[in-house]
This record gives C-alpha cells, structure tokens and sequence, in this order.
DNA sequence: CGCCTCTCCCGAAACGTTTTGGAGATTGAC
DNA sequence: GTCAATCTCCAAAACGTTTCGGGAGAGGCG
C-alpha cells in the first residue's frame, strides 16, 4: 500500500532520496534523512520484499530441507532448533524458507529447484550423513551452506557439530572405572556421520581399555528398534552390563526389553543415551544421557552462514560443541539433574 | 541464468510469446508452444520467483509463526505437521516461511509485518488460544489465514481441529463403565482452546454419568506440571482412581506421581493421555491415549487456505476431525495398540 | 475485390525497489 | 569574478516477469 513512490510524493521528494534516505547514505541531508523516517515510521513503510529482492539480485532468505523419512521424520530437538535459527535469522531480517523432502531423487530435485529459482540466498544442511550428494550438489552450484553435523568431504566446508565422539567416549568410560567391562553399544544407522562418530567414541573407549569391542549392534534410531536389538543382545550368559546407546530414543526401548528380561536397570544393567529429549527424565528410572546446547548450535549455524553471504572468511571452518553429561539412575548414578 | 529473455533470443520468439506458451494460453500455437516447451525443459527453465512475485502482487508464500515459550517451545507432532504442510505446498509451488515469536507484542509485530511487507500471501495460526489477537489483527487487515485449533470467536473463520471434547467425553464415559467413580482431570492451561474443550468432554461425561466434577486441576503442559498436579491429587483417603490427563506429556508425569505414591498404574489407577507421541508407548505400564491424524490435517488445512486464496467458498469454514483412541495398558486394558 | 474473423505473435507497460551518473546550488579559494 | 569542490538532490535504467492492447497475415464470405 505504501511505498516509495507515494511517500515520496508526500514528501515532495524524489523516490530516489527517500530511498537513500531510510539506507542512510551519507548523500542526503541530515534534516531531509530524519524528516523521511519519521514518515516513513509514521506509516509503517516497509519495502516490498519481492521488488526488493529482484533489483538486489537476493532473496534473504535461508532454505531448510527437512529429511522425512519413509514413515515419519521425528527429531526431538528439531523444533527447538527451527525456533532458535528462525529468532536469529530474523535478526537480520532474513527469512526461513521449509520444505520437506524424501531422501533420494525427491531430495535432489528439490535442493536443484532451490537453487534454479535463486529462492534462497543459502541452505541449512540437517541430519548431515557421511556421504552426503547435499553437500556435492550445493558446492557445485556454488550456493553457500552450513551443516548441522558432519560429512566424510575432504573438501571444506561450514558446519557445527556435537562432539558425539568425546561424549560416547566420555561415557564408556565412566561405566568402565564403575566396574563395566561388557559394554555393548547400540548404534543408529551408519550412513549418518553422528552414527559413526558415536559409535567410534565406544569403541576407542574399549580399545583403550583392553575390553572387547565386538558388542555393536546397529538398529534404526527409533524406540521399537532398541527394545528389539537391546533384547536380541540380552539372551544368553554372557549378557552385557552395559548399553550405550546412540540416541534416547534407542535407549528407552533398550529400558523396556531389559525390564522384560528381568532386569532392574541401573542395578543389574546400565543404560544410556543422547539427546537428553523429555521423556529420557520419565522412563523408570531416569535415564543417563548427555545434550548439546540447542541454542549456540542454531545460532553458530546462522552465524556461519551469514559470515559466508558477508563474504566474511570465519576463523574456523567447523564448530565442534562439546556435550553436557547428564547422570541419572540408569547408569546407578544419584540424580543429579 | 536462464531468463525469458535467453529463451526467447535462443527461440527467435518475443519474451511475450515465450511466457504465455509456458503457461498454456490457447493464444499460442501448439507447435511454438512444444517446441518453447522443450527448449525450456532443456535448460531447465523456471522463472525467477522474485520478479513474478513482484509482478504478480502474490508471494505465494504462506507464513507460519511458531509461538515460542519462554521457557522451550515443544509440541510433539509439530514436526510432523510442518512436514505434511510443507509437502502439501510444493504441490503448487508455494513455499512455507516459518518465523518464531514469543507470543505478546513481539508475536503481534511479527503478524503485522508479515501482512506489511506482504511477504506471504497468507498465514496458518497453530495453538490458537481462545481470545486469540491474532485471529483479530489478520481478520482486520484481510489476510486469508487458517487456525489449527479453534477460538471463542464469534466471526467466522476457517479451522481444522481435532474433536477433543468428544474424545475426552468417550474415555472418560469407558472408564465409568469399568466402575470409575471418583475421576479426575488434569487441565492444561484455559487460555488455549483445545485445554477447555477436553475439560468441558470430561465434565460432560461426569455430569451426564451423576459423577462428581469438582477434581479438575490446572497445570503447564508439561511432564513436571503433571507430576506436581497429580500427586496432589492423590494425597488423603478419597483419592481419584482414575487420572483423565490433557496431553501425554502431563500423563507421564502423572505416571511417576503415581508410582510415587505406591499405586499400580492401570491397577489401582488408571492414567489416560492425548497426542499419542512416541514416549507413550513405553511408559510403564503403556499410555492410553488418543490421536489425531496429522496428515489430515495438515492437508486440510493447507486445502482450506487455497480454496479461500481461490476465492472459492469453502463448504464448510471449519473441520473437525474424530480422535482415534488407543487404549492400553494404563486403563488396565489389554495392549492393543 | 472488400470486409471481417481467426490465428498467432509481439511491443510496451507495469510491479517497487536500488543504483548509476549526473545536475543544480552553495561555498571557498584564488 | 572565476573555477573547483562540496553538498543535496534527482531522472532514468535495471532487475525478470506477466499482461494489455494491438497487428500482421491467412482464410472465409458476400
């Protein structure tokens, strides 16, 4: 309804210096400058964003693709995410732009499409997996981008990241100075980077140790999964006394299949997680985990990438945020938190 | 890269010619337009959003404004919702901008900067509130818009919802026929519409049933709230056997108070929940609970935004959908979900 | 042949902004 | 008084699309 042109004409002024004048440039007189803001406050002027966006040649905007799996796309913490980038972007007065998308050829068209229409200035990259055609396809293209978790690309690239690694290694060890010495681990899917990252945080815990690392058994991250591989893994005399598992999801079904057996976690078996998501504070009894600090890794990500469209070489490529461990019952530890 | 322009140079065709032939005007003939067709295929043609945008007076774009809490903002299908919205969108080429807000001034500037910068076409409004604003400001300033949830509004306004006040009269009445007499109600907050409308499903069947309705509490919709609320209720003789709980999140907290107080859930209490998420499976005992069925709505509501961007009216303004309720073992009913 | 209708195409305007390349006025130096 | 420098301002072009209002040519009809 509003713009340029008729505040211009309000002000007996050229569309030209109102322009300058709400940008600040130095061009225009100081007494001119505040006069047009104030009418343009007055009436709310905002710029078009669509003309705005064509003569820039930018869209300011950020596109995520969320990865729905077949069944159902279900991250805990990724709600909480959106709400921290989107707060962080419209700082900037960038837009979030979300689409959803099936892993494979659905995926692909969709980053393509992104990029053909120059909806988006630059992507946020979610559940990064170890070979990831995102990556390739977005660096191709030239179009900039950050990575929540990592990918195995030689090539640099932007991303943030938990130190999965350290927090898995973290923890077997604790469970091995309590007195652990079969740790069995319950890992999600290997072509997710965190996956392996994890997983490699038990297994150099055990190698260190001198304990046998054969125990891994791989499951989809979800609840009906773990209580399957958990109970497959609890047969048998020479059960483990203990299970890390990748996700809380996976763990609390690895609580269920170990009550089935008889078990009484936290005194007969241990069990952990990752994610610390609100149900791992109510399963019985409260399970040990460890979380990443939501809010800095949203924030670094749009950091990352406005440092980027800024053209701004960022000190560090990645950013690896160590994880806070949360020690509950389920590793017999007192409650703490 | 690819402009009209190009095309139409690459074609020996006016810019003119090139665009109607893409959008299937009769005007062309069918053989100009195949062959701009194919051409366009070929390099992968498709028009620069900003500028058609900027043409068009449309942004075919529709905002969702995420209200972040204070505290953290979690619904547990929410993710699920924005997925369905989202993929429901493609299908027309319209992106979803997702923006979050603390609800209060900056929720309510973010609405009208919105309809300002006419950066959307339209809005969806998730956890409508009963005296919701922003059902007002948007009705006011003539933006198209679809509520998930319903207010007290008088006006009429298109929703999708599901029928929360049925689905709580119906497990409420099924806990009365296994012999429940003394039944209480944790509420969620009464500001939020869904709370009220499963308080009033309770309280109906109560009354109906001649049954006490004086033990309905009100606490956050949180697994801690619930807890506190539940074990107060359960303190003294004349306790309740049975705990009708708004969401699943207040229901696993009830859970614990439960068992704290040394009652058998699903024995000596029943505890009963809604939204179905994950974590209620592998409660212990498992959560009796109901559910929606996000992908209708998440359609419906995005069908509801386009018949009105249509200009058709839609044959009903509002829809509301049938719970399906699981019951399990937390009623002392066989697992059958 | 003249006129009219159809078919197929196109030039130009418009959407609202940003930016380039000055242009007029004022000031200061000589 | 002249010239240059400085300070303000502006006209016009450009971004890439859609759409209005024809216009040229072919064919039909009297």
């Amino acid at each position: 309804m509003t713009s340029l042109r008729s505040l211009a004409s309000d002000l007996g002024l050229s569309i030209t210096t109102v322009s300058r004048a709400l940008d600040d440039y130095g061009d225009v007189a100081k007494d001119t400058r505040d006069r047009v803001r104030r009418a343009a406050d007055a009436v709310g002027y905002r710029p078009h964003s669509a003309a705005r966006r064509l003569r820039k040649g930018a869209s300011e905007t950020i596109a995520l693709v969320m990865p729905t799996e077949p069944g159902r796309f279900y991250e805990p913490v990724f709600v909480e995410l959106l709400a921290v980038i989107g707060e962080r972007l419209a700082a900037r007065h960038f837009d979030l732009m979300l689409l959803a998308a099936r892993p494979g050829h659905e995926e692909q068209a969709v980053y393509r499409r992104i990029v053909k229409d120059r909806r988006a200035d630059a992507c946020i990259i979610v559940r990064t997996r170890r070979q990831d055609e995102r990556v390739a396809l977005l660096q191709e293209a030239g179009v900039p981008f950050v990575c929540h978790g990592r990918t195995e690309t030689r090539t640099p690239y932007a991303f943030v990241d938990g130190d999965g690694e350290a927090g898995f290694r973290e923890i077997t060890g604790r469970l091995i100075v309590l007195g652990h010495r079969r740790i069995a681990h319950l890992a999600a899917p290997d072509h997710f980077t965190f996956a392996e990252l994890r997983a490699r945080g038990w297994h150099m815990a055990m190698r260190s140790a001198g304990l046998p690392d054969d125990l891994k058994r791989v499951c989809p991250a979800t609840e009906d999964a773990g209580e399957t591989a958990a109970a497959a893994l609890l047969v048998g005399p020479e059960r483990p006394t203990a299970l890390i598992c990748a996700t809380d999801r996976m763990a609390i079904g690895a609580v269920r299949a170990a009550q089935a057996a008889g078990l009484v976690v936290g005194r007969d078996i241990a069990v952990t997680g990752h994610d610390n998501i609100h149900a791992a504070r109510f399963t019985h009894p409260a399970l040990t985990t460890m979380e990443l600090d939501v809010k800095s890794v949203g924030e670094s990500l749009v950091d990352k990438l406005f440092d980027d469209l800024d053209g701004k070489e960022s000190a560090q490529k990645g950013m690896i945020f160590p994880l806070r461990q949360i020690l509950r019952a389920s590793t017999g530890e007192d409650e703490v938190n």
